[in-house]
RNA sequence: GGGCGAAUGGCGGAACUGGUAGACGCGCACGACUCAAAAUCGUGUUUCGUAAGGAGUGAGAGUUCGAUUCUCUCUUCGCCCA
């Protein structure tokens, strides 16, 4: 037996496309073109089983797009910027850039590794002048069309490190690194308006049909569109305060009115300023964080003031004023009222400060006397004690009702309210790209004239002072334009802006004169499949789609709302977990198995716990390197596995047992292949049957139908199905244009998987084949007979293998000639028959 | 707290619009080859039962001739929430 060395043929395939310049890819108006993108990896230093997965999938469309005849753009490129780099800079004191680079370097020669099908001429990395100048460019005409704008706003403080921080770096409200508490500090930065744009990015996810439900639902979510109004509340005890303005979406609550609650940083808080107690409850407020999580779970607090507001429906009602932890400045008017039978979080407060519950609505209309105990009412119901609505539907009818009484009474309005907030696109670091805005002597901001794009990073050695490091480039920092003095902005970009249109600059990685070509974007966008980790379902999507509608607002010659048509989100690559005696993570590296259990490696004694399957993670221990793993089994074997056990959306489990699996299939299919060329060496002159053509043409049918819907396990289970058939059918005897012919076909539809196999076998048969998926001929596709299934009382009591297009009686007589099954009828009167043609028939005794 | 989703053998997973549950792979068992082992090949593998036959897709109900698939209630788990 001959083994199949998968180290030279995967080397002289990778040599051969990279030659011969396979993938490069230029625009075709002839041919249909094909974006093929998968979510750009950042580079941090190697990659990971998760980047093979996501690269496989997106390699595995690409490449069968392109032998179906289309134009396939596949690019690839780096998220360059970020933490990550700057982090190193200061532990390590290397340079940022020299330290990406390096990174870039290394992961490239991994990913090429893998045998993808990537025009790697049109890399491009966010962290290189050439990029970001564009992106100045972007950020100035968003400015002149006023999408670009500065406010004050809070961020998190970490006041040793000096810097702000990331929610996500905020851990039990301390600092990730310095451990201690985080402070809400208030900053002025700048933002994207893309609120603007609230309604377009909601109502344009219906046209997205080509994306996952649950992430326009969690993008529906997220823009968080609400119907309701504000209502204006007279306070009627206080000199300096009149009135207090609520946005609510259930104003037919109104009678049931027992608190107003305040954000802590609502304007009335400032006659508060020197009430010690109550910042000292500002305090603990911001203890809890302002998440919407954090917020849900924590305990309702709040702060009574002795102020009284009065329900502009029922002036007798006078409810107190306090400031609450559960209230947010940004959302809505920062200020809520409370009706604690209708709504959970105000119960909560309520019972806690003891408040007033009545009930306003009722399930069961008869009963006007309903009331609450632990748990509000939401349910649809009939409201009660409420006056001029009472009686009707609630909240169907009530709502629109009572906005209806307060407009006309002139106390309130109806308002559309969103959860989006804008962009907040300031971030006090080095590694990012430099916003392109000069302050003059007056501190006011004016653009970087475009002839000094771009705004280039300075090259900064030492990283110890904490605090953002373009701060203390003071040569930097001041520059003089026309003779006049100004200063830099010192705030870079958020990374999310480098990747919110990376997609445009693939289609002219290039141009130097402006992000992207007309022509080229006009030709390839939008994308067509985009592939990635469901983890930017929100973020990174939104933002880029936000960026494509602030590209082509004001300009005609740009009209794509929607970057991505396609949109799959994979799942990850999970796992087993291993700990020792003393509990600590052991990585798979470390221990070896004996008699199916598992020993650490330098003491064979020590025996260790197998944990679930958990995502891979390095606190975890539980990683596999894919470069080692290609190195042991091939780019192919990996490919292969890390298609077969799971469907792509779902997560698969990383196992040695799996990968040695597809390893040894290759292996077992390489002597096949020998076999299949032996014989169409020999000469025979006429096919036994057409069963080969048959199963090749089943297979091409199976495979296509697989791909599109993204079922690729599938089409590894059709390929061992395949196999095994194969290996029947080369026993008997067949000419050799059949063999040749079918043979190729079923290498061709391989090949998108097993790229270096499929090429090296083709290449034994003949060095010009031409590569096209192979068309489905559907009248082999037709079988003759089919197996009926006989049901007797919805049971299932055997088979019959007849010819198609039976009727109902022929049969029946066919079961009752049947001695297995015609015991179950004979002298039985049958009260009912249901046949379904050509499939089943189930008889009711 | 909310939103979304999932639950099928020892394990990963198949089952097109309601019509043969468990394809394919892993693991395991047995057999062949071998002095032996590994590798390889072959056979079997939901479960109870010697068998005939019965049970069975997280639990419980419902619709239906027929439910993994549709509806309701519940349980558990996963993902997401600037």
């Amino acid at each position: 037996m001959e083994k199949y060395n998968f180290k030279i043929v995967e080397k002289y395939w990778q040599d051969h496309w990279e030659k011969n310049k396979s993938f490069k890819t230029t625009l075709d108006k002839d041919k249909e073109k094909f974006y093929c993108l998968e979510m750009f990896p950042y580079p941090s230093g190697k990659i990971h089983m998760g980047h093979v997965r996501n690269y496989t999938i997106g390699d595995v469309l690409a490449r069968f797009k392109k032998l179906q005849g289309y134009n396939v753009l596949h690019p690839m490129g780096w998220d360059s910027f970020g933490m990550p780099a700057e982090n190193a800079a200061r532990q390590n004191n290397l340079d940022p850039q020299t330290w990406t680079e390096k990174n870039i370097e290394i992961m490239k020669i991994q990913l090429k590794k893998l045998g993808l099908s990537i025009d790697w001429d049109r890399e491009i990395s966010t962290c290189s002048p050439e990029y970001y100048k564009h992106q100045q460019e972007f950020f100035l005409e968003m400015y002149d069309k006023g999408l670009v704008y500065q406010k004050e706003n809070y961020v998190n403080w970490d006041p040793v490190d000096k810097t702000v921080l990331a929610n996500e770096q905020v851990i039990d409200g301390k600092g990730w690194r310095s451990g201690v508490p985080v402070e809400r500090k208030k900053l002025k930065q700048w933002f994207f308006n893309i609120t603007k744009f609230s309604d377009e990015l909601l109502n344009n996810l219906e046209n997205l049909d080509e994306w996952p439900n649950k992430v326009k639902i969690m993008q529906k979510n997220w823009i968080g569109k609400s119907f309701g109004c504000e209502v204006k509340f007279k306070i009627e005890n206080s000199e300096n305060i009149h009135d207090v303005e609520c946005y609510t979406t259930r104003p037919d609550t109104l009678f049931g009115l027992s608190f107003l609650a305040l954000s802590v940083d609502h304007p009335i808080s400032k006659y508060y300023e020197k009430n010690e107690e109550f910042l000292r409850f500002k305090k603990q407020c911001s203890k809890t964080g302002t998440t919407e999580e954090s917020l849900a779970i924590a305990e309702k607090i709040g702060f009574k003031t002795e102020l009284i507001a009065v329900n502009p429906l029922d002036q007798n009602i006078k409810v107190p004023v306090y400031f609450a932890n559960f209230v947010l400045m940004d959302y809505g008017l920062g200020a809520v009222f409370g009706c604690p039978a209708h709504d959970q979080r105000d119960l909560d407060f309520a019972r806690k400060y003891n408040l007033e519950v009545k009930t306003v609505v009722s399930p069961d209309k008869d009963d006007k006397k309903f009331t609450v105990k632990d748990t509000a009412f939401v349910d649809h119901g009939y409201m009660i004690n409420s006056d001029f609505l009472n009686g009707i539907k609630s909240p169907e009818q009530s709502i629109i009702k009572t906005i209806e009484h307060l407009e006309e009474k002139k106390i309130g309005k109806r308002k559309t309210n969103f959860r989006l907030k804008d962009w907040g696109i300031s971030r006090q670091r080095y590694w990012g790209c430099p916003i392109p805005i000069i302050y003059d002597e007056k501190n006011k901001p004016n653009k970087v004239p475009k002839e000094l794009l771009p705004v280039k990073l300075p090259k900064i050695t030492k990283f110890e002072n904490s605090g953002n490091p373009l701060d203390f480039d003071e040569k930097w920092k001041n520059i003089i334009i026309n003779n006049k003095n100004y200063t830099r902005e010192t705030d870079t970009l958020d990374t999310f802006v480098d990747s919110s249109w990376y997609f445009l600059r693939f289609c002219s990685p290039q141009k130097s004169d402006y992000g992207f070509d007309k022509n080229d974007v006009k030709y390839w966008m939008p994308v067509d499949q985009y592939i990635g980790g469901v983890e930017h379902a929100i973020l990174h999507l939104l933002y880029s789609r936000f960026f494509m509608n602030a590209l082509s607002y004001e300009n005609k010659e740009l009209d794509i709302k929607e970057p991505f048509r396609g949109l799959f989100t994979q799942g990850m690559v999970c796992h087993e977990t291993y700990k020792d005696a003393d509990g600590n993570w052991i990585s798979p590296d470390e221990l070896i198995t004996l008699n199916g259990k598992k020993f650490l490696e330098k003491d064979k004694n020590q025996s260790v716990k197998v944990g679930p399957s958990e995502s891979m993670s390095k606190s975890k221990k539980n990683t596999i390197d894919p470069e080692k793993i290609i190195k042991e089994y091939g780019a192919d074997a990996v490919r292969l596995f890390i298609l077969s056990d799971s469907p792509p959306e779902k997560d698969v489990q990383w196992s040695d047992e799996g990968i040695a699996a597809s390893y040894k299939f290759l292996q077992k299919l390489w002597n096949l292949n020998l076999k299949i060329i032996k014989k169409i060496e020999l000469n025979v002159d006429k096919d036994c049957d057409l069963q080969f053509e048959k199963k090749t043409n089943q297979f091409i049918n199976q495979v296509s139908n697989n791909l599109i819907k993204f079922r690729y396990n599938k089409i590894i289970a059709n390929f061992h199905e395949l196999y095994s058939d194969l290996l029947k059918i080369t026993d008997q005897n067949y000419k050799k244009d059949t063999l040749i012919n079918n043979y190729i076909k079923i290498l061709i539809v391989l090949n998108p998987i097993i790229p270096h196999f499929s090429s090296e076998c083709l290449k034994m048969i003949n060095t010009n084949i031409e590569m096209r998926w192979p068309k489905v001929k559907k009248e082999l596709l037709l079988e003759k007979t089919t197996n009926y299934v006989i049901q007797i009382n919805g049971k299932k009591r055997g088979l019959i293998n007849s010819n198609k297009h039976l009727k109902e009686n022929e049969l029946i007589q066919l079961i009752e000639e049947n001695s297995e099954l015609n015991k179950y009828i004979l002298n039985q009167k049958i009260k009912k028959k249901i046949f379904i043609p050509n499939k089943l028939i189930n008889i009711i005794l």
